[in-house]
DNA sequence: GTCGAAAGGTAAAACGATAAACCTAATAAA
DNA sequence: TTTATTAGGTTTATCGTTTTACCTTTCGAC
């Protein structure tokens, strides 16, 4: 590989000079930055990062940390970050920590094993001297990745740190909630169920209080018997909508696609169907939700925009040394009509 | 930060007996080992990649390029380089050239256009002297990525390379629709419709052959108005279905779930159900096929194997400098059964 | 004619680790 | 006794850049 050093022989001037015009600097004279560009181009130069990144003290490189970078959110949150900051001139190196995996779809391991996986991670980003690191978690609770005095910029994407300097970006399951069972309010629905996911998660709770601030807001009693609880996968949902379709419901409201899959497959057995006996809405827009018969009206998690925010947040505080000013940042996520919401009469 | 040189000042030996305890060799003595390694534990010592990097003109980085990070073959592919490269001890760097992106949705851009992507990130790699690279591409074909002389070992994940030094880990699309096609007939169809990719591409024209194989072995007539082509998408599949279920066969092969899609919403329109009135095959087993009511039957991608072939063939390569006995690496799928697919009674 | 500033450079040190060569004392072998 | 070997190190150079400090020459102003 050709180096510095040899561009500047051929060239007859110091390297310091070849360096100087390729990073921009001033004071050197036209003929010479000229003929040092025609021998870089020539002789095929190409920086060495490795040593500028020694001698720089900084690398230009931000690193994350995906859970499950085969979980269906982190790819596009990844690009966000990614498209970011390539954009503004930075590489990303991707640690995946397969968390989900390896606990075998338990999604919550206990603290121990969690940092077990966690932290030879942290070790090498450390290592690789990364300039910052943004935390790509695969679904919203409060996490405690960073230490107190963690040395290096960070930022978590699509869930809390509970070190309070450390910067969050998450979507806004409350107003998400909230406007969806408001459109099927609008659609003439008073009787609305809720298959949610895990009880004490934070989505699911914050997602609840969506849907009854959507009710008091249109004076519509909130029934508790109607909320129901899955464990974010079909074969839960299936199992409550059996009962929740014993109701007089007349519209369910499912914390996730897959979910909505498991209202869809009970009410098929049922004889029952979708967006003309039973409103389904669903929340995620999963790719699955298009392909559904018929299509499932839902919410759309603004997946890239939370990665480009939490970058935009992270390298503001690299370049500019600035703290953001808000260590919470919510992204509202879009309403995606499709036909599985119909019409009812208002009674 | 803490360096070598500080734990060598801490514990008054030279920095070269701190370096030779920590990579393991030889000629130290016990007591000074075992001072070293607790003064590393306390100061809280991370070696420096950059600084190793630069010395032993090796990163043990394998850098990745990716067409399309949010195609949804990718992630699985990479997942499988990943775990493969980290349990070998090397980290891997990810560039994206959001191809599909760029090229909003056409799938094949000009030759120009394409190198005006690749090459910045092909620079990019080798500017950070990353010691292998793998090129994951979003779908079959042949690509002129790496030119003749390139001097980093390189390999092709799901897609072939025109430099014949360049070794490539593919899908054996022949026999995945050979095996999907002889299930079909084992289900007593003989009248079997296929909707194919776009018809010069690679994946296409091979599952038509598997196709044909499958017929042949089985003494049923090709009938090439069976033959159907979409562009891999569900509105194309529609399209072709509509003419296709005029004629009378009792099954059909779409070489994509998303196409299966179509198909269904076909026969949705026309009243017929999936699986007693018309059986239905897909390809990819891409997430949205277990959502399908009734579930889909198709061809597993061998996705996170396609990812650790690659990366063990590169890491041979690279560590032993063994070139592979074949250049061309083909990993069977697998068939998923579910329920799209009925007996039918033999004429 | 001298002083100052600017233009256009160069030399040497440094970034943090490791490889290669070298050193010393103790022990073993001849 | 002499020589060789081994254990347990140390010294120095080096990887490819960039930074800091320094050096000329030229030109314009006074």
């Amino acid at each position: 590989m050709v180096t510095l050093k040899e561009i500047a022989k051929e060239c007859n001037v110091s390297p310091t000079t070849v360096s100087n015009i390729l990073n921009g600097k001033p004071k050197v004279g036209d003929d010479t930055k000229q003929k040092v560009l025609e021998t870089v181009d020539k002789m095929g130069y190409k920086p060495n990062y490795i040593a500028q990144g020694l001698r720089r003290q900084k690398t230009r490189t931000i690193g994350i940390i995906a859970e499950d970078i085969v979980q269906f959110t982190t790819p596009e949150i990844v690009e966000g970050i990614m498209s970011n900051c390539e954009e503004k001139g930075y590489r990303t190196v991707v640690k995946n920590l397969r968390l989900y995996a390896r606990w075998q779809d338990t999604w919550y391991g206990n603290e121990s094993s969690y940092h077990s996986i966690l932290d030879p991670a942290l070790q090498e980003l450390e290592s690789i001297r990364v300039d910052g690191i943004i935390y790509v978690a695969g679904h919203a609770r409060i996490i405690n990745c960073f230490p107190q005095d963690f040395p290096i910029p960070a930022v978590m994407a699509y869930a809390f740190s509970n070190n309070p300097d450390i910067p969050s970006v998450v979507i806004d399951d409350q107003s998400a909630a909230w406007e969806i069972v408001s459109y099927l309010i609008s659609k003439g629905h008073t009787k609305i169920g809720v298959i949610g996911g895990m009880k004490n998660n934070i989505h699911t709770q914050q997602r609840l209080l969506g849907y009854q601030k959507a009710l008091f807001e249109n004076q519509i009693l909130y029934n508790p018997n109607w909320v129901r609880y899955a464990e974010w996968e079909k074969e839960g949902a299936v199992r409550e909508a059996r009962e929740l379709f014993k109701t007089e419901v007349t519209a369910v409201f499912c914390m996730a696609d897959r979910m909505a899959g498991g209202a869809y497959a009970c009410l098929d057995e049922m004889g029952l169907r979708v967006g003309v006996d039973m409103a389904v809405a669903g929340f995620d827009n999963q790719n699955i939700a298009e392909f559904f018969m018929p299509g499932l009206t839902t919410m759309a998690l603004p997946l890239k925009e939370i990665g480009d925010r939490a970058a935009n947040i992270l390298l503001q505080k690299i370049q500019g040394g600035e703290e953001p000013e808000e260590k919470l940042v919510c992204i509202p996520c879009t309403l995606i009509e499709r036909q599985s919401v119909h019409q009812i009469k208002k009674e």
